[in-house]
DNA sequence: GAGGATACTTTACGCCATAAGGAGTTGTGC
DNA sequence: GCACAACTCCTTATGGCGTAAAGTATCCTC
């Protein structure tokens, strides 16, 4: 269960993303830092206690206390150092998706100059699985709402990275926009129902598998029409069948395929 | 901001979701309703509170007293007829969804009584477009974490509507399963988007534009070296622009176009 | 050494979800 | 007609949360 809990500041958030690690003092807006006692913690301390604590217990044991604690603070000595909650989130945010890798300085370049290589797919494909496995790595991250795009530079490092690596593909503006927005969105989105089924089958104490077969028996029971109702999907789930454990990795690597032949096709059309 | 407050019990949900209106009494184990005062309240009645709130006022706002108040009743009240907050959640989800069209019955046919039509284009677009546009009525579904997939009625409904609109396409099984994950997930990850930048703008009272405007001058600002750093993303930026304002319909609609092309590659190519 | 800035703590407020127990209402079985 | 059980709904209480306010201890500057 996820609850919207009332924005925050973006525009501190801004600042303390961007503002780097050469302020004298924790970012605060009027502060000199020439007197008073030493600072014994620092923002990036924090937020690697949030993601500590995050990784370890899960978003909901996520609280100000704990990752005062953490640190051998109250909860309120956070607030030195940072606004508020949200603004920890985002920062936490940006800090898992700064794990990524940057990619390759220049994309290989053609005797023409311009950017060229076939293997763009492969460039893509490396970059999503990368996401994705960022993802995975801090399951919370996606429980942080898509509908709060504060721009850190991690993140904008990894679109840029995602670019350069679309480059060869030499797509029209237009279309970049719609792969790129397409990929990312896919990248999270998969992460998300994969990160869901292990969690839950951790939760419950029982294989992936297991557990979706838990499932699927509850659901026939429950609705006794199933297949008169929904036919389709019946007759998917039964197809085919790769081994349910590996789905969502099937999931992933069929839908990013479909996204690159789109991607492709537009690069043939122009 | 977004919190993830545990799980809920799922195994609730489900039955809620599925149990219909049917049910003699609310839907407690085991309560036979043959006694007691009538129940002044309903869980339909509940959920359309919750979407009432949460449509007005937003996430945030919704909490069990509110939802209560709503309906001239305590918060305790509500637990009479749904186990706590997280399944509340669940099936206000799928109520929401449940103003999907359902689509045609059958799909068209050919003389060889297969599926046939070169439009599944036109209806799977037709699909995305429904889902986007209710996303957008309820922008509250999308802090709904999808990391928590119930699988309620409508849902399952839309998922079977898209299989028959894409039916025509004859994907194989594998490669459909890819297509379906990576159409939904772009569709809420696109929404998303949309949600937030209009609620951005209007929470500060300023048009979608200048809202824009604004967090681009304050981004480069923050980052003097913005486009040597990302230099991709600058030109892509100032690049066929289209109206800041509609490019979020545009990103949709280019999006949606790239994935189609990609089905489209998956269907020739068998 | 005085004074002010700063880090951090304690306390407190108003929320939240919800557990526990009680009051009033309704039907059933005698 | 009456006791009782089942049921709805309320009041109260618990233990959390984010964070405002105010106090204390530390350190630098003058």
């Amino acid at each position: 269960m996820v609850v919207y809990a009332g924005q925050g500041d973006a525009h501190r958030s801004l600042s303390l993303l961007w503002g780097g690690p050469d302020q004298p003092r924790p970012g605060r807006p009027g502060r000199t830092g020439r007197t008073g006692p030493k600072p014994g913690l620092s923002v990036d301390a924090i937020v690697s206690a949030g993601i500590a604590v995050a990784d370890a217990e899960g978003m909901a044991a996520l609280s100000m206390r704990a990752v005062g604690d953490r640190l051998g603070r109250t909860a309120m000595a956070l607030y030195t150092y940072v606004p508020g909650k949200a603004e920890l989130l985002d920062l936490m945010h940006d800090r898992a998706l700064a794990e990524l890798p940057a990619g390759p300085d220049e994309p290989p370049v053609g005797p023409d100059g311009l950017p060229v290589g076939p293997d763009w797919r492969a460039a893509v494909t490396g970059w999503a699985e990368a996401l994705y496995a960022c993802y995975l790595r801090h399951p919370w991250v996606l429980q942080i709402s898509q509908a709060r795009p504060v721009l850190g530079p991690a993140e904008l490092a990894a679109m840029e990275t995602l670019l350069r690596a679309l480059q060869p593909a030499a797509l029209p503006p237009q279309r970049l926009r719609g792969a790129v927005g397409a990929l990312w969105q896919f990248v999270r989105g998969t992460a998300a129902v994969t990160a869901e089924t292990r969690g839950a089958a951790a939760a419950t104490g029982v294989t992936d598998e297991d557990w979706w077969l838990a499932r699927s028996a509850r659901l026939a029971e429950l609705a006794p029409h199933f297949t008169a109702r929904f036919p389709l999907l019946t007759a998917l789930q039964s197809e085919g069948g790769a081994d349910p454990r590996e789905r969502d990795q099937e999931a992933f690597r069929t839908g990013l395929a479909v996204l690159l032949d789109g991607i492709a096709a537009s690069a043939a059309g122009g």
